[in-house]
Formats: structure tokens, sequence, C-alpha cells
DNA sequence: TGGCGTCCTTGACTTTTGTCAAGTAACCTT
DNA sequence: AAGGTTACTTGACAAAAGTCAAGGACGCCA
């Protein structure tokens, strides 16, 4: 509505940015992504870097323009397991806050836009769109933990490894489209980080890797690089 | 704000309702609620009864107003995962289609007010606290829905069957306050729900709940009948 | 270049949970 | 009250995943 008569440019730092056209911020015009752009800026963490801690995690929201996120939960004992992974340009920090304790790392190197609380929660009183935009990434958030909730309920531990290895190549590798039926992309975590996922031992994820590779449905090379022939077939091992 | 100018009385089906406290229709004012309450009716559905099929799903928003609702998931060889519980007042139905498939089915009898897709939409246009209040039911859900992922993913058996008492006592129990250490319940769900709620199997959830009795920690008469002397005994064995 | 640390793999063995089978208890129907 | 059905329990055994231990590959830093 307001697009029509807004005639200045988006600023400079949105306007190669993959979460203004896919994000969050595609529900903002011109004149709020300007407004949200002078309180916001770019920033990159490391792997393993702690992005929510206690303080922060309230305080700042992002967008993650590369890299993926790990969202965790942990036990009192220690045990520990991720309960969601985020991809660009996938919004982060939970808009009004919840109760119970959410831990985020970066698991590969990221680069985040963040800015702060007020900024975005006043704008969505201004614009209702950006509210719903929200309630959109929050509902497809729920359907991607139900998801995992089956993995991780009624999977067998070959399965889980599969389903991880499909849930990568279709969030990494550009390429990975139906039509197409070959993958290949970098694991963006550790074994240990894999575990954590699929609520396994180390030990189980690398051994399911070893015979995925053995019967030929991936290739590795680095420990990292996985290469995938036949999509379908790493699918039919997937359970789904 | 327009509760002010409102002299209507709300409608008498919603004026014993928990919902129009609790739930979704607390971010109604008095003229939305009669106009809502137009068009929505209660019923009653049997335990076991299907709930959300695949034409049901989309067209109708129940909120529940008494029992227990199970939402499942269920892999291609039947292998199936309880995903979520809604107790009244929760509501009901996705709204905005979500692409995974979803069941509903009443996992005892239930009390439900439904009302038609297009109501709550144009309500919600109208009614930004609306979004507003469905977006923090959806953050509540997300957030139950990580915390059972911990549970699914990294805790025993003997832990999965402790941390699901709890969650039945805390939801089903009125009584059951943190000042109050005692709880006492009729379990809303079959051993085989249990199982498909915690990803087990009938056997291994009946033979944990034989050690619970053994050790003093729970009481069961008739199958279903729970009585907790100690909540804070039953949290020491749940691992959180 | 060498040494150290991290990450990963592999093997032997243990524990946990699942499977199969039998049997009991409560309930519903007639 | 009899018969059947469903829900639950229990036991013996099997399978899956975890634990412990050793060793290899790679990268980093001095």
């Amino acid at each position: 509505m307001r697009n029509d008569i807004q005639t200045e440019d988006i600023p400079a730092l949105c306007a190669s940015c993959e979460a203004r056209h896919r994000g969050i911020c595609a529900a903002l015009d011109a004149a709020q992504l300007i407004a949200l752009a002078r309180s916001s800026h770019r920033h990159r963490a490391g792997e393993g870097e702690e992005l929510v801690g206690e303080e922060e995690s309230i305080e700042r929201y992002s967008n993650v323009l590369s890299g993926v996120v790990k969202l965790t939960k942990t036990l009192s004992d220690g045990r520990q397991q991720i309960v969601g992974l985020r991809f660009a340009p996938d919004f982060l920090g939970s808009p009004f806050k919840v109760e119970s304790k959410l831990n985020a790392e970066a698991a590969t190197k990221v680069s985040l836009c963040s800015f702060p609380r007020g900024a975005i929660e006043r704008m969505m009183k201004e614009q209702p769109g950006l509210e719903h935009r929200l309630l959109q990434q929050t509902l497809k958030e729920l359907d991607e933990a139900r998801e995992w909730m089956v993995t991780l309920g009624r999977k067998t531990a070959a399965e889980k490894v599969a389903s991880f290895l499909l849930l990568i190549a279709k969030n990494i590798d550009p390429s990975a489209r139906p039509d197409r039926d070959k993958a290949e992309f970098e694991l963006p975590l550790t074994r240990a980080d894999i575990a954590d996922f699929l609520g396994l031992t180390i030990e189980t994820v690398s051994r399911q890797f070893t015979r995925l590779r053995a019967d030929g449905i991936i290739a590795i090379e680095n420990n990292r690089q996985v290469t995938v022939p036949s999509l379908s077939r790493l699918e039919a091992r997937s359970g789904s």
C-alpha cells in the first residue's frame, strides 16, 4: 500500500540481502526498511560462538544471512539436544519471551543482520503484515519441530542419519531441487552436533555414515564434503 | 477499545466458557464475540474419533473446552508419533495451511467449540490482537514441541515416563500447583498412546509404570487412575 | 618439521529397549 | 452369567544402540 507513494530507495544494506525477499523483511515497505536499517548492523560469528546467551537473547533479533545456527537445549546433567537448525534467511530470536531456555550457537561461520528488540516491536504495531509474517515463520518452525519429533521418536539410527542428510541437502545445496536427483554439500555440523541433533552417540552416527558410504548411497571427502549421487535412493533409507 | 462503547452482553454460549478468558477468544471484544458465536457451535466427540481429517482440517477451527486431543504424525509404514497434546482451552487447527500432514484425534471424550475458517480470518483482519494471540499460542506450542524433542532424543525410558506423568499432572489436575506436592488424575491416554507419545513400545511403558509403582512414586488404580504422593520425587526421576 | 589436539573411525563388549508370547484383569454384549 | 474383546502386565530372548578403548587422519602452532 505505502509502497505506491514511497519513492525512496531501499537501503544499500538491504538491496542485496536475501532476507529482503524471502525473510522477515519482505513484509516491510521501503520507509520501514530504512528505519530498521538505521538501527541494524551486520556482523559475523565464528564456529562455536554463542549467539543467544542469558542477556543477549531478548535484546537483539537477527536474520541469518549465511551459515548455520543451531538451537540447543541442555538437561541439568549436560545431555544436549539440538532442537532446530536455522539457515539463511531464517529469523532468529523468539519474539516475546518464552519461559524455557534455549541456546543459539553458530554451527559454522555465520553472518547475521541484527536489530534491537524495540525496533521490530514498534514496526509490528504499525505494520500488521510483519506480525503475520512472524506467525508464518513460527508455524513453519513448529511444523519442522513436529516433523523432527517423528524422526527422534520413531526412526532407527540408520533412518535418522539419512533424514539428516536429506535435510541438509535441501537447505544447503541450492541445486538439490526436485528435478535434480544429485546433491553435493559440505556438512555444517560435526559428528558430535549431528549426534545431538539425532539423539544418538557420535559412534553410532559414524557407523551409519560408514554404512551409507559402503552401500554407495553417499561419498564423503575430508569428513565433511558429501556427495549424494541419488537423493531418491537416500530418501528410500530415511523411513519417511 | 471498542469494549468501551460496546454495551451488548457477551453471548450466552461464551459466558461460561474457559476459552473466553484464557483462550483465543480473550482477544475479542463483545461485538466480535457475538459475531463469532453466530457461526460457531459446540459439539462433542468420543474417544478415538478423528477430528482433523483431509477435508475437515482447514475448514474448521476449534477451541478445546474439555478432554484431551492428540496430534499425531504417521510414517508410511504405520509407525506413529504423537507430536502434541491439546488440553482446554487450547486452540485447534493451524491457521493458514502447512504442507505437512497432521492428524488430530480425540484421546478422551472431548467437547469443542468450532467455527468456520472464514469467520476467524475475517476477524483477524479487523482485530490485530487476535493474530497476536495466535502468535503467542503458536510460540507456546513451539516451545512445548522443543521441550519434548529433548525428552524424545535424550531421555531414558524411565525419565520419559516420569516426564509424561508430570506433563499430565500439570495439565489435568487443577490442584497440582507448585505449592502442593501431591497430584491425582485420570490418565487421558492408553498405554499405546503413551508409547506413541514417548517413542517407546507399550511393553516398555508398562514396565516403567510397574517400577514407579514398586518404588512408591505413584499408585495406580484401574489402570488409569493415578496418585502421585510427591511430585518432586516424580520430578527427580524425570531427568530435567 | 614435529608435536599436539581435535575430530573421526573401528572393534569388543554391555546395556537398554524391542519383540514375541503367554496370561490376567476389566469391560461390554447378550 | 458366559463369552469375547480390549487393555494391560510379565517373562524370556533378540536386536539395537551405547560405552569403553584404541588408533588414525588432519590441521594448527611453535
